[in-house]
DNA sequence: GTAGAACCTCAAGTTGACTTGAGGTCAATG
DNA sequence: CATTGACCTCAAGTCAACTTGAGGTTCTAC
């Protein structure tokens, strides 16, 4: 019932190579048990742990987010629905504004430059905040809050 | 009116890091002009190509998918509205696919992992198409199809 | 016409996220 | 019980995307 899985095994399931999952828990993203050998096995619910690590790592989601986002969903026991619930909720911020930002690059591609505001001047997904119109006229950002924010702080 | 901008004013306003704006050059990804004492000028219409550059990074997306959509948007002179459409059209399945996944593990962390079908065996959303049913029993994949075939790939 | 800020190039260093390789061990199978 | 494939560690290499630094030049403002 909670038979473990070899490294292969998992890699082979989640699409993730050896040597990441390796890599992953030298960062302490994953853990795994260990036979008398040394050799890793994984419990089953690591499969899904590791999963949507790919899938943040796909749409290039930095490691340490995903750390930071899965930090208190435990690897020692299958995670309950609450532990993951909690995880979803402190990352669901961070994913909405990403999916947010996308959409508008795909808006200010095909919405605002498309539609014929291509100076950018009065288009509201350019300036939402007029956070920088003391610098002066002209195009200013695309990003949103928290780019701006990153921006100014270096 | 086409006034030229110097690198340091163009990183003001677009965020962008001087050092960042060299490589993008040296990448092909932007081009300057030159003052008679070799300085870059740049025209500010690449003011929105850097802008939109870095959105794109922002997000994640690698710069060489950035160059691949911009590919055909001219730098020499300021793009028509055409030329952005015909990059927008180039660029958006790329940017739905992103999107898409993204929702996708919204809704695997929040919706399908919150809703009760934590073994991911029969949620729609992990397994599309069943591409790797005859792997055997198990979770597979929260990844889409590109990442499908990529997986394989490799 | 000169000081200082801003700029130049080029090489080397950095960080994240891995992969590759060497050299050796473990485990399942005939 | 020996072989073969899967696994181990650790160090070094790789790639993207930059940054930092050295050593020198240009621009602008007084």
């Amino acid at each position: 019932m909670d038979e473990l899985l070899s490294v292969g095994e998992v890699s082979r399931r989640t699409g993730v190579a050896a040597s990441a999952l390796h890599y992953y828990e030298s960062i302490g993203l994953i853990q795994s048990q260990r036979t008398s050998g040394n050799q890793r096995r994984y419990p089953r619910h690591m499969i899904r742990r590791i999963s949507l690590i790919s899938v943040a790592k796909h749409l290039g989601i930095p490691l340490a987010d995903v750390d930071d986002a899965l930090r208190d969903v435990p690897m020692n026991r299958p995670p309950t629905e609450d532990d993951w619930r909690r995880a979803s909720t402190r990352w669901k911020a961070q994913l909405e504004a990403r999916r947010a930002e996308l959409e508008r690059l795909e808006n200010a591609l095909v919405g605002c430059i498309g539609c014929g505001c291509l100076s950018m001047k009065a288009c509201s997904l350019v300036n939402p905040h007029d956070a920088l119109a003391a610098t002066g006229p002209g195009p200013h950002r695309l990003l949103g809050d928290a780019a701006a924010g990153e921006a100014t702080r270096r």
